[in-house]
DNA sequence: GTAGCGGCCCTAG
DNA sequence: CCTAGGGCCGCTA
């Protein structure tokens, strides 16, 4: 006699589901230290699909993303050393649900290296959207992935640090713990600079850059803007890219 | 398709 | 200093 086709395709299913299939439905989730405490990170099986602090983290999770959730046995590979060397370049993330604009966003802030900051107006300007600089704070307060893709490293045009996902007090510690120089950020802020040059270079940086870092005191001009750096001369650095330009 | 909302901001006065 | 407006901008209903 004939197969029953729904017997069939029960027993195709049940040979698939042992691999994998709880893993494209459900997410892992392991709990992780940080300078902030602990933190819980889910994982599916494309990469890390969101990090939380604090308390509420299961509640939060399901309420955005509708998915069961499961402990792992150990951590995703690449996120504790992510974690720990700011450098999230080796973890793989899960960034399905969001939208084109917000992934933009979030890839752009990814560049931003260990212990620099860069301000929004860069970010918006950088993914092509000058005008948006206020939607992407927005979409940086929806980043479901902090620390991986270190929004605490964008900061106020003005040198402010700025508000953050986890609070304004968490990115603080964020940043000073990854060695940014906040209080030489704020220094600076304080004499209205918000750009150094080279004079023997002629190229201008943020502050944080790491090549401003370099620059001989004798050698290191401070500018307000821009275009006044632009002015006497200086043209952007390639690496930390001020004025956004895509080609510099 | 589109009006309304709220947004981790920016800059001019 | 401060504050308001941005022919804001993306997202949601």
């Amino acid at each position: 006699m004939t197969p029953d086709p729904l017997l069939t395709g029960l027993a195709a299913l049940a040979v698939d589901a042992p691999d994998g299939l709880l893993d494209r439905i459900a997410a892992r989730w392991v709990s992780v230290p940080s300078p902030i405490g602990e933190l819980h990170v889910a994982c599916t099986d494309q990469g890390v699909a969101y990090v939380h602090a604090g308390a509420g983290f299961a509640e939060a999770f399901r309420e955005r993303f509708g998915r069961p959730l499961v402990p792992a046995a150990r951590p995703l590979a690449g996120l504790l050393p992510a974690l720990r060397t700011g450098r999230s370049s080796g973890v793989p993330l899960d960034l399905r649900g969001l939208s084109p604009f917000q992934r933009d966003v979030l890839e752009a802030v990814r560049t931003i290296p260990r212990g620099e900051v860069r301000p929004y107006a860069w970010v918006a300007a950088r993914i092509g959207r000058p005008g948006a600089v206020r939607a992407v704070g927005a979409a940086l307060g929806r980043n479901p992935v902090p620390l991986l893709v270190p929004c605490h490293r964008v900061t106020r045009s003005d040198g402010v640090v700025g508000d953050h996902v986890f609070g304004p007090a968490a990115k603080e510690r964020l940043l000073l713990a990854e060695g940014a120089d906040l209080a030489r950020v704020r220094e600076l802020a304080a004499a209205r600079v918000f750009y150094l040059g080279s004079d023997t270079t002629g190229v201008v940086c943020f502050p944080t850059c790491h090549n401003a870092r370099r620059i001989t005191p004798r050698h290191r001009h401070g500018f307000r803007t821009l275009a006044q750096a632009r002015a006497a001369g200086y043209r952007p650095c390639r690496t930390c890219r001020p004025g956004q330009s895509l080609t510099g």
